[in-house]
RNA sequence: GCCGAUGUAGCUCAAUGGUCGAGCAACGGUUUUGUAAACCGUCGGUUGCGGGUUCGAGUCCCGCCAUCGGCUCCA
């Protein structure tokens, strides 16, 4: 007798030995057992058929695009049917891994030829047949001395590691394996599962892309080509999917700087350096107004550092063997009248800079903490293939600041940071985000100071985050060499998540500085830094932002805040007089006075993303007032310019 | 840095190895306009750069540069 607990607490019955979820589905319902397509078994994901023998709670798991569960199986099973299709179309490919993705999925493969996107066509007609024929997905297990046997026979050393992966995490486990139909006469795969019970039950697929991909993600290990594909259950989705994402390239923060005249990047100049035009500038310009205002409110002090420093500060630091190879090279220079070599190096960060003001005058308990900010150009030579845009750039500058504290203002100081970056965020509109916890890796050589200062830092940092609320996670490896972080990362509006802000505890560079300050036993003691940028960088952040917004800055960060548009040319001179009205307001309005008719200069304006276009004609100028239309396509109708001005005034103060 | 793709006017795109075109933008003129594109005309190119094959190269081959999609990296 098996007692099946279903999702609302019903329990059903069985009394035979081994059942399937196949089998629960029937017994509750055959609409059910139409749309099942593999269930969670006491929480786990497995196979629709996968046998039962013993009480156990079950989620019939249905085809539905919003079920996670359910789209894990569908692009699983996709990515085993394009490697089908692939081995039948180029037997002499030696196939690696083959994961799904929040996203999709894709096939690690190798092969000595590239496949091509002129090759996705016919891939993609292999796979259809494949899915017309709706042959079952047929799991086996061998004992794993006769799995391995098995695939060293057929000699693919991908699987072979990868049935011994298994095996070093689960010792004397049976190896288990997936034929797309009968064992032994249709194509299988080394696979842990689970899969869709047919191939039958891939609505629609598209193959997306080829990429060059390391095998185990180690750039010091073989290439292999990855191949990436979509699968979803219905036509419908997946032309759905489609369109999401034109809709994202139609906010890419490259196509919208050059559309609404915010950045460029010449190579003249070089790649990965950002050329702020006007517009672009504007914006950055209110975004740093922001943040002193906060740094301001929250006792910060500004102080400029120059863009090079000598090369021997950074190797006290440690950045520079750390970070060699992603600097710009070094400058050499002799000193005329002393014959002196020196070596300088372009800035890569702030913090030696920032060290040096700290250690410039001695200092005592009661001066701190010691918060200094600068908005800070730092140079780092990033890699030719990782350049985007401005999100990831060579030259960028930081909304960089530095606290010097005593130990116990650490976690005042650090809920302070975190605070500052939440404010950040709430002004900006990005309600979603989360805190990345990022620690040491385990066993890692790469971490500098006492293991004893990076439990405590590491432990200061999640006691700060959970007491203050913010949802976050941890993540092993991702602390940088001198201390654990919290990164902040966000989800835009369309659900993309960024990283952005970061607070970073550090106990090695004042140790490394020797950095002091005298407390109040007349003793020196060493102080804490924490490092801390909201932004991350202007650069990047802008980027984000104008992806976040699709351009349309909120009235605050709009470039141009207001437009006046004349009827003819009769009412010009009352358009100049509208925007002479708003600029001495501090509103950042134009005119535009061109001969087009109306329609075309609306057009102009709502293609720039201008937040108010102000119509001025015959009835305006009588009256005293300008016809309002929004961006978002509302007619306000005549309001007279000091009610308007007003209004006007009050959104961009309030950062509306 | 690695794999693959792409590179034609300011922008978006055409051009079986045979004179590189169009729309928009810009400029000039006509028009004086009422809520998402008025009309006519003019200008604009060493086809990313450098080699090669060919009677002839935007097109084929090689090298470099840049960009795009990934991988790796990210203080």
């Amino acid at each position: 007798m098996i007692t099946i607990t279903l999702p609302n607490g019903a329990k059903k019955q069985f009394t035979a030995p081994t059942i399937t979820a196949f089998d629960v589905a029937k017994a509750i319902g055959p609409r059910l057992a139409q749309d099942a397509i593999g269930a969670l078994i006491n929480g786990e994901l497995r196979d629709l058929h996968a046998p039962i023998q013993a009480d156990a709670a079950v989620t019939i798991v249905t085809a539905r695009s919003d079920d996670t569960h359910a789209l894990y199986l569908l692009r699983h099973s996709c990515a085993h049917v394009m490697a089908e299709a692939i081995t039948s179309l180029f037997p002499s490919v030696k196939l690696a891994y083959g994961p799904p993705l929040e996203d999709g999925f894709y096939y690690d493969l190798e092969l000595a030829e590239p496949i091509r996107q002129e090759d996705f066509a016919r891939v993609e007609t292999e796979m259809a047949r494949i899915i017309a024929a709706d042959r079952p997905f047929t799991r086996y297990e061998l004992p794993p001395d006769e799995a391995l046997r098995k695939l060293e026979h057929q000699g693919n050393p991908y699987k072979v590691d990868n049935a011994r992966r298994a095996l070093r995490q689960n010792p004397g486990t049976a190896i288990s394996f997936y034929a797309t139909g009968q064992p032994g006469k249709d194509w299988e795969d080394l696979c842990r599962g689970p899969h869709l019970p047919t191939t039958g039950r891939i609505g629609a697929f598209k193959i997306t892309s080829v990429a060059g991909a390391y095998w185990h993600g180690d750039a010091s290990q073989q290439q292999l080509q990855r191949v990436y594909g979509i699968a979803f259950f219905s036509a419908a989705e997946l032309t759905a999917h489609g369109q999401r994402l034109q809709a994202a390239k139609e906010r890419d923060h490259r196509l919208l700087g050059r559309q609404l005249g915010l950045f460029t990047i010449s190579p003249l100049v070089g790649s990965g350096l950002i050329l702020w035009l006007p517009k672009g500038a504007m914006v950055r310009q209110e975004l740093e107004a922001f943040l002193l205002q906060e740094l301001t409110r929250r006792g910060y002090s500004a102080v400029y550092t120059p863009h090079i420093g000598n090369v021997n500060l950074y190797k006290t630091s440690g950045h520079y063997p750390y970070y060699k190879d992603s600097q710009f090279p070094t400058i050499k220079m002799k000193e005329r009248d002393s014959g002196d070599e020196a070596e300088y190096l372009l800035k890569p960060m702030n913090c030696p800079h920032h060290i040096q003001i700290y250690a410039a005058e001695p200092r005592s308990y009661r001066d701190l903490p010691i918060r200094l900010a600068e908005f800070g150009t730092v140079y780092r030579f990033e890699q030719s293939g990782e350049l985007a845009g401005m999100t990831r750039v060579r030259g960028f500058t930081q909304d960089d600041a530095h606290l010097f504290c005593t130990p116990d203002q650490v976690e005042a100081e650090l809920r302070s940071t975190v605070d500052m970056v939440l404010h950040v965020f709430r002004t900006l509109g990005f309600t979603e985000y989360q805190c990345r916890v990022s620690l040491r890796a385990p066993g890692s050589d790469k971490y500098a100071g006492e293991a004893a200062l990076w439990n405590q830092a590491e432990t200061t940092l999640r006691q700060v985050v959970r007491e203050m609320g913010v949802p976050h996670h941890e993540a092993l490896g991702e602390a940088a060499f001198y201390g654990p972080k919290l990164d902040f990362l966000v989800k835009d509006v369309i659900g993309r998540q960024w990283q952005l802000g970061t607070v970073q505890l550090d106990y090695v560079l004042p140790e490394r500085f020797q950095l002091e300050y005298i407390g109040a036993d007349n003793a020196p003691h060493r102080p804490v830094m924490i490092h801390r940028a909201p932004f991350g960088s202007l650069e990047r952040f802008t980027g984000i932002l104008i992806e976040h917004f699709a351009g349309a800055f909120p009235t605050w960060l709009s470039p141009v805040q207001a437009i006046v548009l004349s009827i003819s040319e009769k009412f010009v001179d009352y358009g100049r007089q509208v925007v002479g009205q708003l600029r001495a307001a501090g509103v950042r309005a134009e005119l535009d006075s061109g001969d087009e008719k109306i329609g075309a200069k609306i057009r102009r304006a709502r293609i720039q993303k201008i937040p108010y276009l102000l119509v001025v004609g015959a009835k305006e100028q009588q009256a005293g007032a300008v016809a309002v239309r929004t961006r978002q396509d509302e007619d306000l109708g005549a309001v007279p310019v000091a009610a308007f001005l007003e209004k006007l005034s009050a959104e961009i103060r309030t950062r509306a």
